[in-house]
DNA sequence: TAGATTGTTAATCGATTAACAATC
DNA sequence: TAGATTGTTAATCGATTAACAATC
């Protein structure tokens, strides 16, 4: 707990990509990789992975190049993905189960532990194991059960009432899909994943790809 | 077809959500806003703002603000919603279906015109009207309808195959969804959503959020 | 007109790339 | 040892913020 030096929020969104094409290597038995190989591969440049692998220390060796299996291990550790993280859903929806089936998401450590929904025709119904449980639960869940993460798979007109109730009952972070900002205190960890928005800047591309290239 | 200036991805990532912002606004029958208390809801500077509309134009009025409409508008079609893109959805799973469910895309001018997916199990299972095709099939339902768009919400094992399928038959853009790189021509436009890296990035800040603040 | 607020230029800040000494 | 490649400093580039003249 030394280093106060802010990490910006470009060098987190490129780990779980450098993540990503270290765990595809170890599939490959790929033991050693420089900066410049695993440019190449990811399109980005050697210098930046060097960058922006030592914000967080020196993972690798002069002559030699990084170890793919330690330098996995540690953004693993950096990205709190050598723990686990206690999850729910909320929203029993197709896009709620979709994340409750994807069974990657475990494989990193977060782990489903309950699936709400208001709606009292799902009550009970099963997804993955898990049978759908009614909003009025899911305060005493979360806290009984220390959930960490909230998803919410909902539409947005409920969104920032069930997001003030999930971080009343304790939950340190949520993962919204609704259309909305939510507008919680400042120490709750909110990660938004807005479809519509991505959808629309595929589209901007789209619209202006007319470039002389 | 004057200004060849480019546009930063910075820029073009906060378009989707001034148009938010701004339908919001016409909800509640706001007819005018200024930078500075667009600035205010949105937690940006004024200056972004004003930054980011000038690109594109001058859109204001020195002394009134904006004209929340107009400005709406205006957005819309620089984001390439103001006419339809004809969209197919490959992949008819929980996600899929989510995707094909979620009425709001077609709101914003993204029609999807079929959905596809391997399994013979699921040929023509109906998902809201649409008849899930095999993939068989996409190629020529491509062609022939002139698809601008694939999502793709299949298994990373298939992806960049199916990539390579329905860009061959003539998709401009894919909007791609599993957990992988596609690694296609340069003239073709992806937009990528991982999940599974919005979520390590949420596990970051929680294990780094220890803070003072 | 006076006040407000834009559009735009200038200043600052931060992120990316380049370069190279350190060192395996 | 010589060659390779890192870690890190310096240079460049780009994005954000501040400032203000233009103007409604």
């Amino acid at each position: 707990m030394e280093e106060r030096k802010k990490i910006s929020a470009a060098v987190i969104r490129r780990l779980p990509r450098y993540y990503r094409y270290l765990g595809e290597l170890i599939e490959s038995d790929v033991q050693r990789i420089s900066s410049k190989e695993l440019s190449a591969k990811m399109k980005v440049t050697a210098s930046q992975i060097r960058q922006d692998l030592n914000n967080f220390g020196g993972f690798g060796q002069q002559g030699y190049g990084y170890n793919v299996k330690y330098l996995y291990d540690e953004i693993g550790k950096i990205l709190g993905i050598d723990r686990e993280h206690s999850m729910i859903i909320i929203g029993a929806g197709n896009l709620g189960q979709a994340i409750v089936n994807y069974a990657d998401f475990a494989k990193r450590g977060f782990v489903i532990k309950g699936v709400f929904d208001n709606n009292p025709a799902l009550e009970g119904k099963e997804v993955r194991g898990f049978k759908v449980q009614m909003m009025d639960q899911v305060a005493d869940f979360i806290k009984e059960n220390q959930i960490e993460i909230a998803a919410l798979t909902i539409p947005k007109k409920v969104a920032r009432e069930v997001g003030a109730v999930v971080v009343d009952a304790g939950v340190k972070a949520i993962w919204n899909f609704a259309h909305t900002d939510l507008n919680l205190p400042e120490d709750i960890i909110v990660e938004n994943v807005h479809l519509s928005e991505s959808l629309m800047q595929l589209s901007y591309t789209i619209a202006n790809r007319a470039e002389g290239k």
